[in-house]
DNA sequence: GCGACAG
DNA sequence: ATCTTGTCGC
């Protein structure tokens, strides 16, 4: 692809967003999670090789099932409103490699909480059929009164007139993070499975130990 | 035209 | 996201 194709690509881009935002499910369509998975994706040789990490645990006492980390050169650049493009196909191979397919995601990143209402979580939670949670560190679109600083209490992230996730606050003292519906779940029972994944730290375990494995840290 | 802008 | 050391605080 050379650099006279990339109009071409956003605008397609653009269109598949529009056309599968439709695909996304708003609701509760499982039956019960027994294993949750985190993925998120790290870049290593200056950003030139993509690094996707992919863990689950069990939901009941949190503890880790598996780890999975793959290498792939990267494809794209980043850029706000497109960065699925650029993370979910590493991250579907990642998941790919799991013995044990998980029943619900975290994703990093933001779902419906995106101009076309399909963020990463969407992507992967429709690429996948899989339930999925967007569990972002920081603001894409909308807007949001401030988050009372008591652990769980969380206010609406509002975007022309709809809500489109919430702002959460896990810890005090702590930038709150932002929900919303990735794919299968219903934005309360995303808030609700996202506290129980909280333990003493701001993000929830899934995104927090997928976090820690693809930055390479420790 | 001027900002804003997941990771 | 990544480049980077020490340092303030519980």
């Amino acid at each position: 692809m050379t650099w006279s194709d990339f109009p071409n690509f956003l605008n397609e881009a653009r269109e598949q967003q529009q056309r599968l935002s439709d695909q996304v499910i708003r609701e509760d369509c499982f039956k019960e999670i027994g294993i949750v998975a985190g993925v998120d994706v790290g870049f290593e040789e200056q950003g030139k090789i993509t690094r996707a990490a992919a863990v689950t645990l069990s939901l009941n006492d949190l503890k880790v099932i598996e780890e999975v980390v793959i290498r792939q050169p990267t494809q794209l650049p980043y850029m706000p409103g497109f960065l699925s493009f650029r993370e979910c196909p590493a991250i579907l191979i990642a998941l790919a490699r799991l013995n044990k397919t998980p029943d619900l995601i975290f994703c990093d990143g933001h779902g419906i909480a995106h101009p076309r209402r399909f963020g990463n979580a969407c992507h992967v939670g429709v690429e996948t059929n899989i339930p999925s949670i967007g569990v972002g560190k920081s603001r894409l679109i909308g807007k949001h009164d401030p988050v009372p600083d008591t652990v769980g209490s969380w206010v609406p992230l509002i975007d022309k007139n709809e809500t489109i996730g919430v702002v959460l606050r896990t810890k005090v003292g702590v930038r709150p993070i932002f929900i919303s519906i990735g794919h299968k779940i219903s934005l309360q029972t995303a808030i609700k499975y996202t506290t129980a994944c909280v333990i003493r730290y701001r993000l929830p375990e899934p995104t927090r130990l997928a976090d820690k494995l693809a930055s390479n840290r420790k």
